[in-house]
DNA sequence: TTTTTCTTTTGATATAGGTCAAATCCTGCT
DNA sequence: AGCAGGATTTGACCTATATCAAAAGAAAAA
């Protein structure tokens, strides 16, 4: 109890800044940033970062209808992007992992029209817009690699349009799974191993399906020895089967 | 016969340039520019754009594959844009008119990965990236202009896929009708009639429909009498029926 | 104009995935 | 440790949409 205020106090002086790491020294810089900064552009787009945030589970970086006022860059932890219509429909736009930048809904109307739920502890660079804007100005290869990252979430949803408008659902849950860990390997985990952040219902939702069609599509590949699937646990055992099934060669 | 090469030597003399019209002149400036510029930006402005490239129904502005080097700002005509897969699945990604601006998916690698189509004759400004990121240096509201076209189109497709992951056919169609409409009425045209510029199985591949269950849904609306259609001309009786569809209160 | 090709409509039937329900399994909380 | 509420799996059944087929209508080509 004694302990309690004096602990606060901590917290407050610890949180801001300590956590805060120069992007010199992060270890997912080459997602975030353009290559071949010089030392002093380093240093000019590190002072972008107004903080760091730290979330828990659940945490709502920003949801619809909030000012908008920043790109966030993920560090660590993994969030999904839904939209909720007025009716109540609800879709998971997106899954998003540690070196991706979330929020440029919001450019658009200067609102956010979506919002990002942490699906586990998490720790984000605060970006506020205008100052990349500023420094975008002055750093061509910011200036870049701003339009870059604008242009592959806008690639990306093509192919989940194509994914929704084209494809049956076990090719569906393939692609998925294939795009999961190949952005995963990318960051140096497994090329076969998952850890499912998030529940079949948000899979379900983001894929156009209901919970039990994506429950019953794990059990199939089960049986077919293309996966090994212990709750939200996944080894691939056959990744060429999922390729194949996300390429498969229509017959006619 | 005689005439033949004269009329080619006038064809190309008249091309190019006769028909480049100046920015502050078109009528529909306020799509594609940020509001409020001076008369000097107008002038730097204009000055990026390298021609305007006539195109004939069927034509093909660029392709999944091709270098990309310009953003187009479509004057008149619509488009189609269409991505296709390795194994021959395409699907349409949108529907483009005056005042839009496309091109944008081939910053990411410089590349285009998908296809665009004019579903009838059309006159675009050709806009070469990289005066356009120049110029953006140097004018703030251009510069921010751009961003949110991007984030626009982010956010569009957003809005598709809640319509291809969560809504029936009937709705998919309303809300495709609607969103149709809304952006012909912005550019001057009737709030109840379109003149659909595209198949039934290109609204299918954008619905994730089959072009019968297209078919299907608009004798459903005459039968309601929300729509009359003759062929591919549509006008809407009840407006109200079609949003009521799209916003269809989930009973639960 | 006539012919050919593409587009659209409509019917009959099949099926992938949705819905409803129940049992089991986890996880977090007290 | 034990309990409660969510997550997952599986089964039985249903329905929206796909598929296949044929005819009628437009539009383009000859």
């Amino acid at each position: 109890m004694v302990g309690l205020p004096m602990l606060n106090g901590l917290t407050q002086f610890k949180q801001p800044h300590a956590s805060k790491v120069a992007c010199t020294s992060c270890n997912i810089r080459q997602f975030c940033l353009p290559t071949g900064l010089s030392p002093e552009d380093f240093q000019r787009i590190n002072s972008v970062i107004s903080a760091q945030r730290r979330m828990k589970r659940g945490d709502t970086l920003y949801r619809n209808g909030e000012k908008f006022t920043n790109l966030y860059a993920i560090r660590t932890g993994f969030f999904k992007i839904r939209i909720t219509s007025e009716d109540g429909r609800e879709q998971v736009t997106g899954f998003h992992m540690a070196g991706e930048v979330i929020g440029m809904d919001g450019i658009m109307n200067d609102h956010h029209n979506c919002d990002a739920v942490a699906l586990e502890d998490a720790d984000v660079c605060v970006l506020p817009f205008h100052l990349v804007e500023k420094l975008s100005r002055d750093i061509g290869a910011l200036q870049h690699h701003v339009h870059k990252i604008m242009s592959r979430e806008i690639v990306r949803e093509h192919g989940v349009m194509l994914l929704l408008g084209s494809m049956r659902a076990d090719e569906r849950l393939a692609a998925f799974l294939l795009n999961l860990v190949e952005r995963l390997h990318d960051r140096g985990f497994s090329k076969t191993e998952i850890n499912l952040r998030m529940t079949r219902e948000e899979i379900g939702s983001y894929l156009g399906l209901k919970l039990e069609t994506v429950s019953r599509t794990f059990s199939k590949f089960m049986e077919d020895g293309i996966l090994e699937v212990h709750q939200r646990h996944v080894r691939i055992l056959n990744a060429d089967a999922l390729a194949l099934l996300v390429n498969h060669e229509k017959s006619h």
